[in-house]
DNA sequence: AAATCCGGCTAACACGTTTTAATAGATCAC
DNA sequence: GTGATCTATTAAAACGTGTTAGCCGGATTT
């Protein structure tokens, strides 16, 4: 049938089954004659190994687990190629769960990739809860935060320092003279989004300028384009309108640029504009569009490496909780050349 | 340790391992008594199943496999949420494969998934060679072919009608009165951009004019922004614009509308443009962009189904190629009120 | 009352691999 | 030439679950 063992391959080149299993998990300890004779035995007889009956009796898996809050938005998707290609390079494979922000779903993705026996988790956190991870690391399941910093020193995390992210947007519209500046937020139940506020504060607060005169914060519902549009039309319906506008999201800032433009605003002599999380489509909207960008892709590149080294080195691994530095990019919606 | 068995379980509630499988397999047969003693012991312990042991025994897994050619794509990531979301409902995971258009990847990728000896595989291929899949089909391991038409009627696909997508955006520009269309196409090398070219001519010839004449192709190294862009500063140097574009591809749309508005060019009035998939962003454009949406979540909705009926009733399953008709989207960027 | 049946449960083997302790053969020191 | 050391291989025992055949006791039939 189309099920071939490992018992066959070894009648074939006259061994025993365990010899196999050596030259498959440890190649070193096989003579070079017998393991050209098993090689060629195995391509004859078209063998691959059987996962799971390794997993059972190894203990462990050559999976690991990933689980992001949404597979929609590129950030996500760009961590997710980074782990997807890392953890391919290495031999292992990638579960995918999306939880789409409910922790309902995040908790039946962590029981399915527990019933797996994962080898470890990737996990972008819909809350601040770290009990359920310890219901993991229990069952010998490392976990790795993403985009989430670690509670405890005993847990590995990546993060993007995005305090900083807030400061460096600021800082550049106060440095181009912009005085009167209105921060965009998302939700602040958002992490992400809280930490970005209070980096855009510390930028007013270290230019030794008043917070209250020059920050104006307005709270959007969503971080869509939709909600950025809508903003942008109260703005122009106050009729005094900001210098400079800050968003916590790029999506939001594609709106706002649209309502300005639909308004014949120009962007940026009359408002100037920046955005974050440097997507594909900053640079390629009309007026291209200044941003902060996330090293998203070696996101997920380090935080893989960190996860499969927790699992193969466990007696000389060391925590860590490494956070990245965004990059301000300057375009043409804050007055750059194009 | 961590790990609690079945026949730990079974002690705890006072009957064999046996019965423990039964209530996880097969409930109806065991007595509403003593199955509730069991499921309250599994709780009391925390006991998770073994999913390789379980696999080993049964000859299957409860695992999909998605392979898929550009996880960056939004169209790929809509298609791997509906996919996630099906398989997840039905108590499935996936194992994510991303081939990014390498052959040598793409095959590395079904090798891990053979070796999980996943229950089937959801495949967008990189070539129309079918023999890769016999391969798999060999091993008991059903697949779906995902936007690719399968060759043989013993296999199930989902595809989008490419050919009517095409014909409905440039019946919807003659429509509207144009009579010099260009159509701006990706790579031919990409059987997409080959259909939507092909229904492209058949409606010029559907509305009894001349394709030569009416229709110019220009063929794009990318189906990126940048490339559009590209495109539109050329048509400028010609000094002839066309009446509208057609662009098989909405980031190539993106770039050729950024490419006219910053010439002074103004869309629809001097030329209308329409673009493909639909994507969040087309909507959210400067001058929102009409395009010919393709039911991607459904896509990876339906795909499942089919792969997931395949394995559970192999008997009466019956083989289908389905294709879904894609559907026109009206906006801005081809006159209509916003 | 004996024969039959049936639901509910158990015992035990099988799945394909990894790993440990043991074996046989070869090499070496003395 | 004898015993010790080392190398290449093997036999056999796990790993945790699913399944099959069979057992037991009580209910139903004749």
């Amino acid at each position: 049938m189309g099920t071939v063992t490992i018992k066959e391959v070894a009648q074939r080149a006259g061994v025993s089954p365990g010899t196999i299993s050596n030259v498959l998990n440890r190649p070193e300890r096989v003579a070079p004659a017998t393991r050209k004779r098993v090689e060629e035995a195995i391509r004859e007889l078209g063998f691959v190994r059987h996962g799971s009956a390794s997993t059972l009796r190894a203990g462990h898996s050559r999976i690991i687990g990933l689980s992001v809050m949404d597979i929609g938005n590129p950030f996500f998707t760009d961590v997710a190629a980074g782990v997807e290609e890392t953890a391919s390079a290495l031999g292992y494979a990638v579960i995918l769960g999306n939880s789409a922000g409910s922790l309902a779903k995040e908790e039946r993705n962590l029981r399915v990739l527990a019933e797996q026996r994962v080898r470890g988790v990737l996990i972008t956190p819909s809350d601040d809860d770290p009990a359920r991870f310890d219901q993991l690391r229990e069952r010998d399941i490392s976990v790795v935060l993403v985009d989430h910093p670690a509670h405890r020193p005993d847990q590995c995390s990546v993060t993007v320092n995005d305090v900083g992210g807030g400061q460096m947007a600021v800082a550049h519209l106060l440095g181009r003279g912009a005085r009167r500046i209105c921060h965009l937020t998302g939700p602040l139940t958002i992490r992400q989004c809280r930490e970005r506020k209070l980096g855009a504060e510390q930028a007013v607060i270290a230019a030794g300028l008043d917070p209250t005169s020059t920050l104006e914060l307005v709270e959007a519902p969503a971080m869509t384009a939709r909600a950025g549009q809508q903003a942008a039309e109260r703005m122009l319906d106050t009729g005094l309108l900001p210098e400079a506008v800050f968003c916590a999201n790029d999506l939001l800032a594609v709106g706002v640029l649209r309502g300005l433009l639909l308004a014949g605003v120009n962007v940026p002599d009359d408002v100037a504009l920046i955005g974050y999380d440097d997507i594909d489509f900053a640079a390629a909207s009309t007026v291209s569009l200044s941003s902060i960008r996330q090293p998203t892709y070696r996101l997920g590149q380090i935080a893989t490496e960190l996860l499969l080294d927790e699992c193969d080195n466990p007696g000389t691994h060391a925590h860590q909780q490494i956070m990245f530095q965004p990059e301000l990019v300057l375009r043409e919606s804050t007055g750059s050349p194009r």
